[in-house]
RNA sequence: CGGGGUGUAGCGUAGCCCGGUUAUCGCGCCGCGUUUGGGACGCGGAGGUCGUAGGUUCGAAUCCUGCCACCCCGACCA
């Protein structure tokens, strides 16, 4: 890994600015790592929204919404899933405030409302769904309960990082119940396989998948398969995960439905979700030392065009002679600002649109109408051309599709460069210090496992779905199935 | 919760070791003028409980103690 990719983590806060902050909460405020996600950056979100929406619709699946509290006693029902979260869970125990007798003007917890059942802010939605699903399932008819919900979430992590690891998060959760095993694994497969066509075709950002190891795995589920990406800093990052839980929380929650034959069985169930982590994931994977880079199907706007002008009667001629373009370009379906305001100059204005990753830039100024040229920028590879302003519709298109093939290409290549394979363990520890997946043969134990990220900080980030060949483990020297892709990991 | 570090204007900082006028500089902000094809320049101006509470002292941003917050490393994690 290069110095300048390595400093140019430092530099990822930065970038970040643009889209989201840390929130600005009361001093002395217990609440820590809640995110303000701007104007742009919610607009980067929408669109991911909307894209996934389409592919879950396409796929058969709805959208709905549950409580965002969860009673205690539904909560703990699945075991594991309880266990896994509860060290992260905010708790509401009061529902009233009061005066302050002591100290006027501040308010106090009313002791009287002391609520009977503590009520969890759902650290994601598991409990909740699958007590309502007990309710709408009786027959195989009643199958399958295909469901999706955008939501917020609340994990109160020790330690929280800006977009990958916020104490609240908005994310999508899906949750689904099937008649048969074979059912429920094949939709937790086709949403995984939806996700990494997702990130990679719309987001642009190369991925692996597949199975998580049981120490990684999603508490409660059975399987858990995910996409990892490789950030340019060379470490990984978990972009989503879609589970298969088994019948366990069908068990949990006492869910049964009857068979064509009239036997009684445990429902088979799914979840899967993404966050607004794909948007770290998104700013980590293409952003260079001018700031993001967005692909053209994510950014809020794809293109803007940036009037140059000594006196409003020289904007007045640019906004003449761009308005046919703006319109040519909006025909074509693709988005345009004209960013035509008086108070930031033209050198200032490039500047923010670099940092804001805009794909394309359009400068026009008074050279450009006496030609009938304008000059086209691209963000990805930073070069610049003029051309007569009749091209420019046919040049747009050519760049929205090749800037978003380029970024994902440029990703790819830079995981197949950074994934190396591991031939013994002192090459594997050399290797895990440059960055970058390392695969490795494993012999599939949780200790082994275990010291080798004692030992490197390195973990299994995914077993792929074909094992490929046998051999020996890199640490045990016993058997294993196949190699297995380590890295460390945020 | 364990180890390390930091806290000075909206942001980034100097000063602290070795206490002493009106707390430094840059960005940003406001006004006027000149500028405008890659983050403009000049002049003028506004903005500070030096994290907080105590202590030492004639005198504290500076020394001491407690507390609070943030950052980094561990554990945890989408």
């Amino acid at each position: 890994m290069s110095k300048k990719l390595t400093k140019r983590s430092e530099n990822y806060s930065k970038w970040y600015n643009e889209l989201v902050v840390m929130a600005d909460l009361a001093e002395n405020s217990s609440v820590r790592g809640c995110m303000v996600i701007k104007p742009y950056g919610y607009a980067i979100w929408e669109k991911i929204q909307h894209e996934l929406d389409l592919k879950f619709k396409e796929t058969g699946h709805y959208n709905a919404y549950f409580p965002l509290f969860v009673p205690k006693s539904l909560f703990e029902a699945e075991e594991k899933n309880a266990e896994g979260f509860a060290k992260e869970c905010a708790v509401v125990t009061h529902y009233r405030l009061k005066n302050d007798d002591k100290n006027p003007g501040k308010l106090i917890v009313d002791e009287n409302s002391k609520l009977e059942e503590e009520l969890i802010v759902r650290p994601t939605s598991e409990a909740i769904i699958w007590r309502t699903y007990k309710n709408w399932i009786q027959s195989y008819r009643d199958l399958p309960i295909l469901l999706n919900q955008w939501a917020n979430v609340v994990r109160w992590e020790m330690r929280t990082r800006l977009f990958l690891r916020t104490a609240e998060f908005l994310w999508q959760e899906g949750h689904t119940a099937h008649a048969t095993e074979q059912e429920a694994l094949d939709e937790t497969k086709l949403i995984i396989d939806l996700y990494a066509n997702f990130v990679e075709n719309f987001m642009g950002i190369s991925v692996i998948s597949g199975l998580k190891s049981d120490s990684e795995k999603f508490a409660g589920a059975e399987e858990t398969y995910c996409i990892e990406s490789l950030m340019q800093d060379g470490k990984a990052l978990q972009a989503g995960t879609s589970h298969f839980l088994g019948q366990n929380f069908a068990k949990a929650f006492d869910v049964k439905f009857a068979d064509k034959q009239g036997n009684l069985d445990h429902v088979w169930a799914t979840s899967w979700g993404v966050s607004t982590r794909l948007m770290g994931a998104l700013i980590m994977s293409h952003g260079d030392d001018n700031g993001l880079v967005l692909p053209p199907k994510l950014a809020p706007y794809q293109i803007v065009i940036i009037p140059i002008f000594k006196s409003e009667k020289e904007l007045e001629d640019i906004t003449n002679y761009v308005n046919p373009i703006i319109k040519g370009i909006r025909e074509s379906g693709f988005t345009v600002k004209f960013d035509n305001r008086l108070n930031q100059k033209p050198g200032f204005k490039f500047n923010e649109h670099e940092i804001k990753g805009v794909p394309i830039r359009i400068a026009v100024g008074p050279r450009d109408l006496k030609e009938n040229t304008l000059e086209i920028f691209r963000r990805d590879t930073l070069t610049k051309k003029n051309l007569k302003s009749s091209d420019a519709i046919t040049e747009i298109k050519f760049l929205i599709e090749d800037i978003q093939k380029t970024l994902y290409e440029r990703s790819k290549d830079f995981m197949t460069t950074n994934t190396k394979v591991a031939e013994n363990y002192e090459d594997f520890k050399n290797l895990i210090e440059h960055g970058g997946f390392v695969l490795a043969h494993w012999d599939g134990t949780e200790e082994t496992e275990e010291l080798i990220k004692k030992e490197t900080k390195a973990t299994i980030r995914c077993i792929p779905f074909e094992s490929n060949d046998s051999g020996l483990c890199i640490v045990t020297g016993k058997k294993s199935k196949g190699m297995v892709f380590f890295a460390r990991s945020y």
